[in-house]
RNA sequence: GCCCGGAUGGUGGAAUUGGUAGACACGUCAGACUUAAAAUCUGAUGACCAAACGGUCGUGCGGGUUCAAGUCCCGCUCCGGGUACCA
């Protein structure tokens, strides 16, 4: 039998398709297993070979656990919102659902043909009107709903209403912006006074007209409308990106940006902060990632202190190291926080406001970028609160108004940036820590013992902190607090190409619109409107479908609001009557293992682990971690081929031969090399300028190109599509191939080099089978395949997928070593230890064996252990750790009598030379180690 | 700067709890088959010394623990990723 690859992939894709057979329904009684790959965004280049990679890991698992006995949902959609479609759209003027359109055929073609377990009944598109009718459905919940802090859990807005009906808001405590009280246009209240400080009783309440209460409502909203902060480029007509700028310019076009408020939809993810942060002890995901979700969130317990300014204001300064109160000589504030125009006088008026003139101009990252002292003077003051020293104001870059209270109190003598701060102003710094010369540089000892601090005196850190909180919070200047780095989501896009909101205006009061799907509607062209409306706002009433209000509302959502939810549509891809049933959600639960790249550890892995939490806490689903384990695939990197020009000819020349010539080194596409070797008449095809290259070959006759690992790129024609390669060797080759490249999680080069290997395994396989016959097993192959059964088992458990080919190459190689043809029933169980690396070619080598219907779904085979066990152990013996020969026993002898022999052994004496023995140690069956 | 990974032959990698370092594969070399090539098969292949038996060295570097270290501990170097004036 031949391994006619073509042949054998098409009929057996044919097949399965023709039986349904990776279509999964709900079946009472059976185990599930979820398994799901980040889906992709089917971008215009295609599928390229890093993409299968995480793919083929999955489908390998799908495919086992299908064996072993589970119900395996494994679906693929696309993630279709997005950019790139946009873009394509503003130069082309298509639309970019049909761009998509085209490029998701692409992408599920491609996978197709590597032969993947999807049930592809169940592909679902982000951009497709009856996905996202149910992210806008979510997005009201969040709408309609706010976080209960003393619940710990999002309720709906309707309780909240109720106990502002019946008390106000003495006795909730929702979650919201701290200030919240102080953006409120006063105007709108006019009864509330110039000092209302946030508490109104139910007679305020009930005594609000709509407006009022709309506004209210909104600072409690777990989807809320807020004014934020963005990088407004005018000439472009529309907000960047933080990546798309630079040096306070665009990178496109280098048109200037300013900061601009914009009336923006927020999430209010700040409220999960403590259970984002608790819920990573209950998923099984590696601790980088976990790592980097908590100092993502940043979690700090410290003190707010409160400072009296020489206004009469208090001044709010947020610190995690309280006990160092005493050392504090001046305060620095953000320039944009609220007091400094206060704390400003008359003298420094001019120079304050060059230095907000030039900091606002600089974006948040440059602010951050740059590492010189930087600030100036207010001129006003503030009074300590525990000397009732006076004590200088500044502002300066380095204090961000986004964390904690946006001002600080500075302790030159314990932190870094404060005492160069100090040194650069000449402020002066006092000394707080006993034994340490301040003045010469900053104290960064935990151990060091205070000094100069009254009641702290004498104590180290851990205990003065506990003390300096008790001395602050019972004098009343502060009290504790929980901090998060964390901050509440934008969720507006002044894009076209994503989710509409539900949301009209009806006399500037928000509006969700609920049981109506609002689909994006039909605009001429998909760039912002002159006066920097977004797209949508192109659109005239009569082009939205669904029109209500005075106006619609014209920003779409993020790319990340319809990848928030999408493993739980998979379970019931075609309800239209809810987002997923809850009998589906149910019997499918957390995704039990998700396979993706690590690079969505801040974004995708945060929203979703919310908007999870949200619809539990909702009780629309009943578990509130959306991914039990998860694996991260490596990047791929591309191994580039060079050839050699000698300069100003046409003559290229070998890579051993290269330093005998100016050459330069050009990139060569490697689909024209094979194993370094060039394809001399290909090369002259590729491109016209090489029609007449002439070869200077090697010593061998033949051309070897040069080259090096780097970034896979189209530029440096070092990109690899599965398609050639399925083409040339098969998807059974590719899938083995990839997984046998090494560890899933590493990054490593993807290199043709080795495929051939791979593929010859799977036709001495194929070969094996062809020889066999029907006929008992015998012993040596029964041992054989139950060490494979054993080996691949539970390495697949363990997630090592490359050490699986690994085994069965061994295998085949050791059945094929045997004296005797094989057994058909030997072959049995590795055909079907075979089938999850390639499906195909075990489909068709499982009716050579004899086997009936399908292999994809014969039982895993359990390893034997009467075939694990040799008679015979062979023990290496070492001297003082050195191995110097072995020595071959029966399996079953005892230690001490493993002693005996060793110590007999004329190997021993030979190697003792005369010395004494002190002393041997026999790990059974593994070493036996002589000391002397 | 901080956090998280990683470093093993010419190459990708294996060694799962401390127990024979280099499995498996590529590449290279030699051989068989062949008019020849391809395909296939067999053998060799960490470095150094040796005709051979065998020996010495060897898992980024320097120390340490241990009968025994790629694996554990301490201190570094380099590479990759994330993140950043976070109070």
């Amino acid at each position: 039998m031949n391994y006619d690859f073509l042949r054998i992939e098409q009929d057996w894709q044919e097949a399965w398709e023709n039986g349904l057979k990776y279509k999964v329904e709900e079946v009472e009684g059976k185990p599930k297993f979820y398994i799901l790959d980040m889906f992709p965004y089917p971008s215009g280049a295609g599928l390229h070979v890093g993409h299968p990679l995480g793919y083929i890991a999955s489908d390998v698992i799908a495919r086992y656990k299908r064996h072993k006995g589970f119900n395996v949902l494994h679906p693929m959609g696309f993630d279709s919102f997005g950019l790139p479609a946009e873009q394509y759209a503003i130069q082309t003027g298509q639309h970019p659902a049909l761009t998509t359109k085209a490029n998701t055929n692409r992408y599920r073609d491609q996978m197709k043909k590597i032969g993947f377990s999807f049930d592809w009944s169940r592909e679902i598109m982000t951009s497709d009107p009856s996905y996202y009718k149910w992210t806008q459905w979510i997005f009201g919940r969040l709408f309609q709903a706010w976080f209960d802090r003393d619940a710990g859990k999002a309720r709906p807005l309707s309780d909240l209403v109720t106990a502002f009906e019946t008390n106000g808001n003495f006795s909730v405590n929702p979650a919201c912006d701290d200030n919240w009280f102080k953006g409120l246009d006063m105007s709108l209240f006019p009864h509330f006074g110039e000092n209302f400080a946030g508490t109104f009783t139910a007679t305020d309440w009930n005594s609000f007209n709509k407006a009022q209460k709309s506004v209210l409502l909104m600072q409690f909203r777990l989807a809320y409308l807020a004014d934020s902060e963005v990088n407004w480029c005018p000439e472009l007509g529309t907000v960047l990106a933080n990546d798309e700028l630079k040096d306070g310019l665009s990178v496109r076009g280098g048109h200037p940006v300013e900061k601009k408020k914009m009336r923006q939809w927020m999430m209010r993810i700040t409220a999960y902060s403590e259970r984002l942060l608790s819920g990573l002890d209950d998923v099984n995901w590696t601790d980088s990632i976990k790592e980097a979700q908590k100092n993502w969130i940043g979690r700090s317990e410290g003190v707010v202190v409160k400072f009296r300014t020489s206004t009469g204001k208090s001044l709010k300064v947020f610190t995690t190291r309280p006990e160092t109160i005493y050392g504090v000589s001046f305060i620095v504030l953000a320039p944009e926080h609220e007091l400094v125009r206060e704390l400003t006088t008359e003298a420094n008026h001019q120079v304050v406001e060059q230095y907000l003139i030039v900091s606002g101009r600089k974006s948040e990252r440059e602010r951050q970028g740059d590492k010189e002292v930087t600030g100036v003077a207010l001129g006003g003051s503030v009074l300590h609160p525990l000397t009732g020293n006076e004590i200088p104001v500044y502002i300066a870059e380095y204090v961000l108004i986004g964390y904690g209270t946006g001002a600080i109190m500075a302790v030159p003598a314990g932190d870094e940036r404060d005492w160069k701060f100090a040194k650069h102003f000449n402020i002066e710094i006092p000394a707080i820590f006993d034994g340490f010369d301040t003045d010469l540089g900053v104290c960064s000892d935990d151990t060091a013992i205070l000094k100069g601090s009254k009641d702290l005196n004498g104590k180290s850190k851990k205990d003065a902190i506990t003390a300096a909180i008790e001395i602050l919070e019972s004098s009343g200047h502060g009290e504790k607090r929980v901090n998060y780095r964390l901050r509440d989501a934008v969720f507006s896009r002044q894009r076209y190409w994503g989710e509409p909101f539900p949301i009209c205006y009806v006399d500037d009061i928000p509006q969700l619109i609920e049981d109506k799907l609002v689909n994006l509607p039909s605009v001429d062209a998909y760039l912002p409107t002159a006066d920097g409306e977004p797209p949508l706002a192109r659109a005239a009433k009569e082009d939205w479908p669904v029109f209500k209000g005075d106006r619609m509302e014209t920003n779409t959502m993020p790319g990340w609001a319809g990848s928030s939810w999408y493993f739980l549509r998979f379970m019931d891809p075609h309800n239209s009557e809810a987002f997923c049933d809850r009998s589906k959600s149910d019997y499918w639960g957390q995704v039990d293992l998700y396979v993706g790249g690590a690079e969505h550890t801040t974004g995708h892995l945060l929203y979703s682990r919310f908007w999870t939490k949200f619809l539990n806490d909702m009780d629309l689903i009943g578990f509130d971690e959306p991914f039990k384990t998860m694996i991260n695939q490596g990047m791929i990197l591309g191994r580039s081929s060079f050839v050699y020009r000698v300069k100003g000819t046409s003559k290229f020349v070998s890579f051993e031969k290269r330093k005998e010539y100016q050459v330069q080194r050009l990139h060569v596409d490697v689909n024209l090399v094979d194993n370094d070797k060039l394809d001399l008449e290909g090369f002259k095809a590729w491109r016209e300028e090489y029609a007449d290259a002439v070869f200077i070959l090697g010593d061998d006759g033949t051309y070897t190109c040069g080259h090096e690992v780097e970034k896979m790129s189209k530029s440096k024609y070092n990109v690899q599509t599965p398609d050639e390669l399925v083409e040339k060797y098969g998807a059974d080759t590719l899938r083995c191939y990839e997984m046998f490249l090494g560890p899933l999680t590493q990054s490593k080069p993807w290199d043709t080099q080795g495929i051939s290997g791979v593929h010859n395994f799977l036709r001495k396989f194929v070969r094996l089978v062809s020889s066999a016959e029907d006929k008992d097993a015998s012993v040596e192959e029964l041992r054989i395949v139950h060490k494979t059964i054993e080996k691949v088992s539970s390495d697949l458990e363990r997630h090592a997928f490359n050490t699986v080919v690994s085994a069965m190459m061994i295998a085949v190689n050791e059945l094929g070593g045997l004296k005797e043809s094989c057994s058909n029933s030997a072959l049995k169980d590795l055909v079907i230890l075979l089938s999850p690396y390639a499906p195909h070619l075990a489909e068709e080598l499982w009716k050579e064996v004899g086997g009936e219907e399908f292999v994809i779904d014969a039982v895993w085979p359990e390893a034997d252990s009467q075939y694990l066990v040799a008679d015979e152990v062979t023990y290496p013996v070492s001297f003082n750790g050195k191995v110097r020969f072995k020595l071959t026993l029966p399996a079953d002898t005892p230690a001490d009598e493993v002693e005996t022999i060793a110590r007999l052994d004329e190997n021993t004496l030979k190697h003792m030379d005369g010395r004494e023995i002190h002393k041997v140690i026999v790990v059974p069956g593994r070493i036996i180690n002589i000391v002397g």
